[in-house]
DNA sequence: CTGCCCATGTAAATGGTTACATGATTGA
DNA sequence: TCAATCATGTAACCATTTACATGGGCAG
């Protein structure tokens, strides 16, 4: 559902190839929704026989010909719609902990190793986040509130992960004078 | 690959019976990871193909017969093998995060209304979790450290919904100061 | 007599990943 | 001549959800 939508508020925007729009997720999408270019060309069949988008062929004689993809009245109707519906919580999936609830297995050398571990992709992530700070995603935007919800969404991830780390940093200390 | 040692490690401690699992996850396994039964028994299948567990039938008069299974030496070796393996950090999806990038479509009232709704679930949640702090969970526990490891797993939980609650709180009042 | 607990499963569908597959143009 | 960019897709697989399915015992 979500990664439909997704995608549909970008072709309300404007028109656009599933190839520009697996650039777009992997430039700033991806901070909230990831898809493979696989998942995105299947998505725009589907919408396309919902109606929500409609196709137009474009031939080109340098490059590959394309498909640009339109938004429809319908398709403008559904996003509002679904923009405002109630969502469950996701369910809790954390690998990490599932591994730390075994670990007692483990010397405690190769439990601290493992969160060290943790902690480097966790910062990797945290430095990709604030790197996008003045940032693509909020120079696009059409509104000043829009440009408040976008800075809004990168400001959970860099919040989430600051709060990951600093438990992390907090285990590993814990695990240390244990 | 985490739910099959999720549940490893319990039928590790003691057989287990998918029903039991079942119950398992309910309760406490919920924190870190979530299952349905029809994936708990299909997976037990596979962990008996796997040479995992090995499945011992038990005849009951009054109640339903049952299957309980006992980890194998394979078992054991395979779970300590996997604790220790680096993981990638999972693919972000946040379903909220992807309404609000299109809700500027909804006057201001709907968009924090939204956000009232996913604040709400998340104190729920949040309450959930605090509620379990003198726990079932630690009360199980082997050793000092593995007390420790689970209620970190514990406390993973708390500060990441305490975190999104403060996000949460923050965007609605930015919202209404726009 | 109703509904919960015990206890097991299967089938279909959804959503996502990974691998396979092609091919022209352009810049280093 | 090599790699990247543009541009499309399919097929197989894996994980998960939801719905379908059964049935005895026991407590209120």
């Amino acid at each position: 559902m979500s990664l439909k939508y997704a995608m549909l508020g970008f072709i309300d925007m404007m028109p656009l190839t599933g190839y520009d729009l697996k650039k777009m997720f992997d430039s700033s999408v991806k901070y909230y929704w990831t898809a493979t270019h696989s998942q995105i060309y299947r998505t725009l069949d589907e919408m396309k026989k919902e109606g929500l988008i409609k196709e137009e062929l474009v031939h080109q004689t340098d490059l590959p010909n394309k498909k640009l993809y339109h938004i429809t009245a319908k398709g403008k109707e559904q996003l509002t719609k679904w923009v405002k519906e109630p969502t469950e919580l996701p369910p809790v999936r954390h690998e990490l902990l599932v591994q730390l609830s075994w670990a007692d297995r483990l010397p405690n050398n190769q439990i601290i190793a493992r969160l060290e571990n943790y902690k480097l992709k966790i910062e990797e992530r945290l430095n990709m986040y604030e790197q996008e700070n003045n940032n693509k995603f909020a120079h696009m935007s059409r509104t000043p509130r829009e440009r408040f919800l976008w800075e809004s969404i990168l400001k959970n991830g860099i919040m989430s992960y600051k709060a990951e780390l600093k438990w992390v940093n907090d285990t590993i200390k814990g695990l240390k004078n244990l």
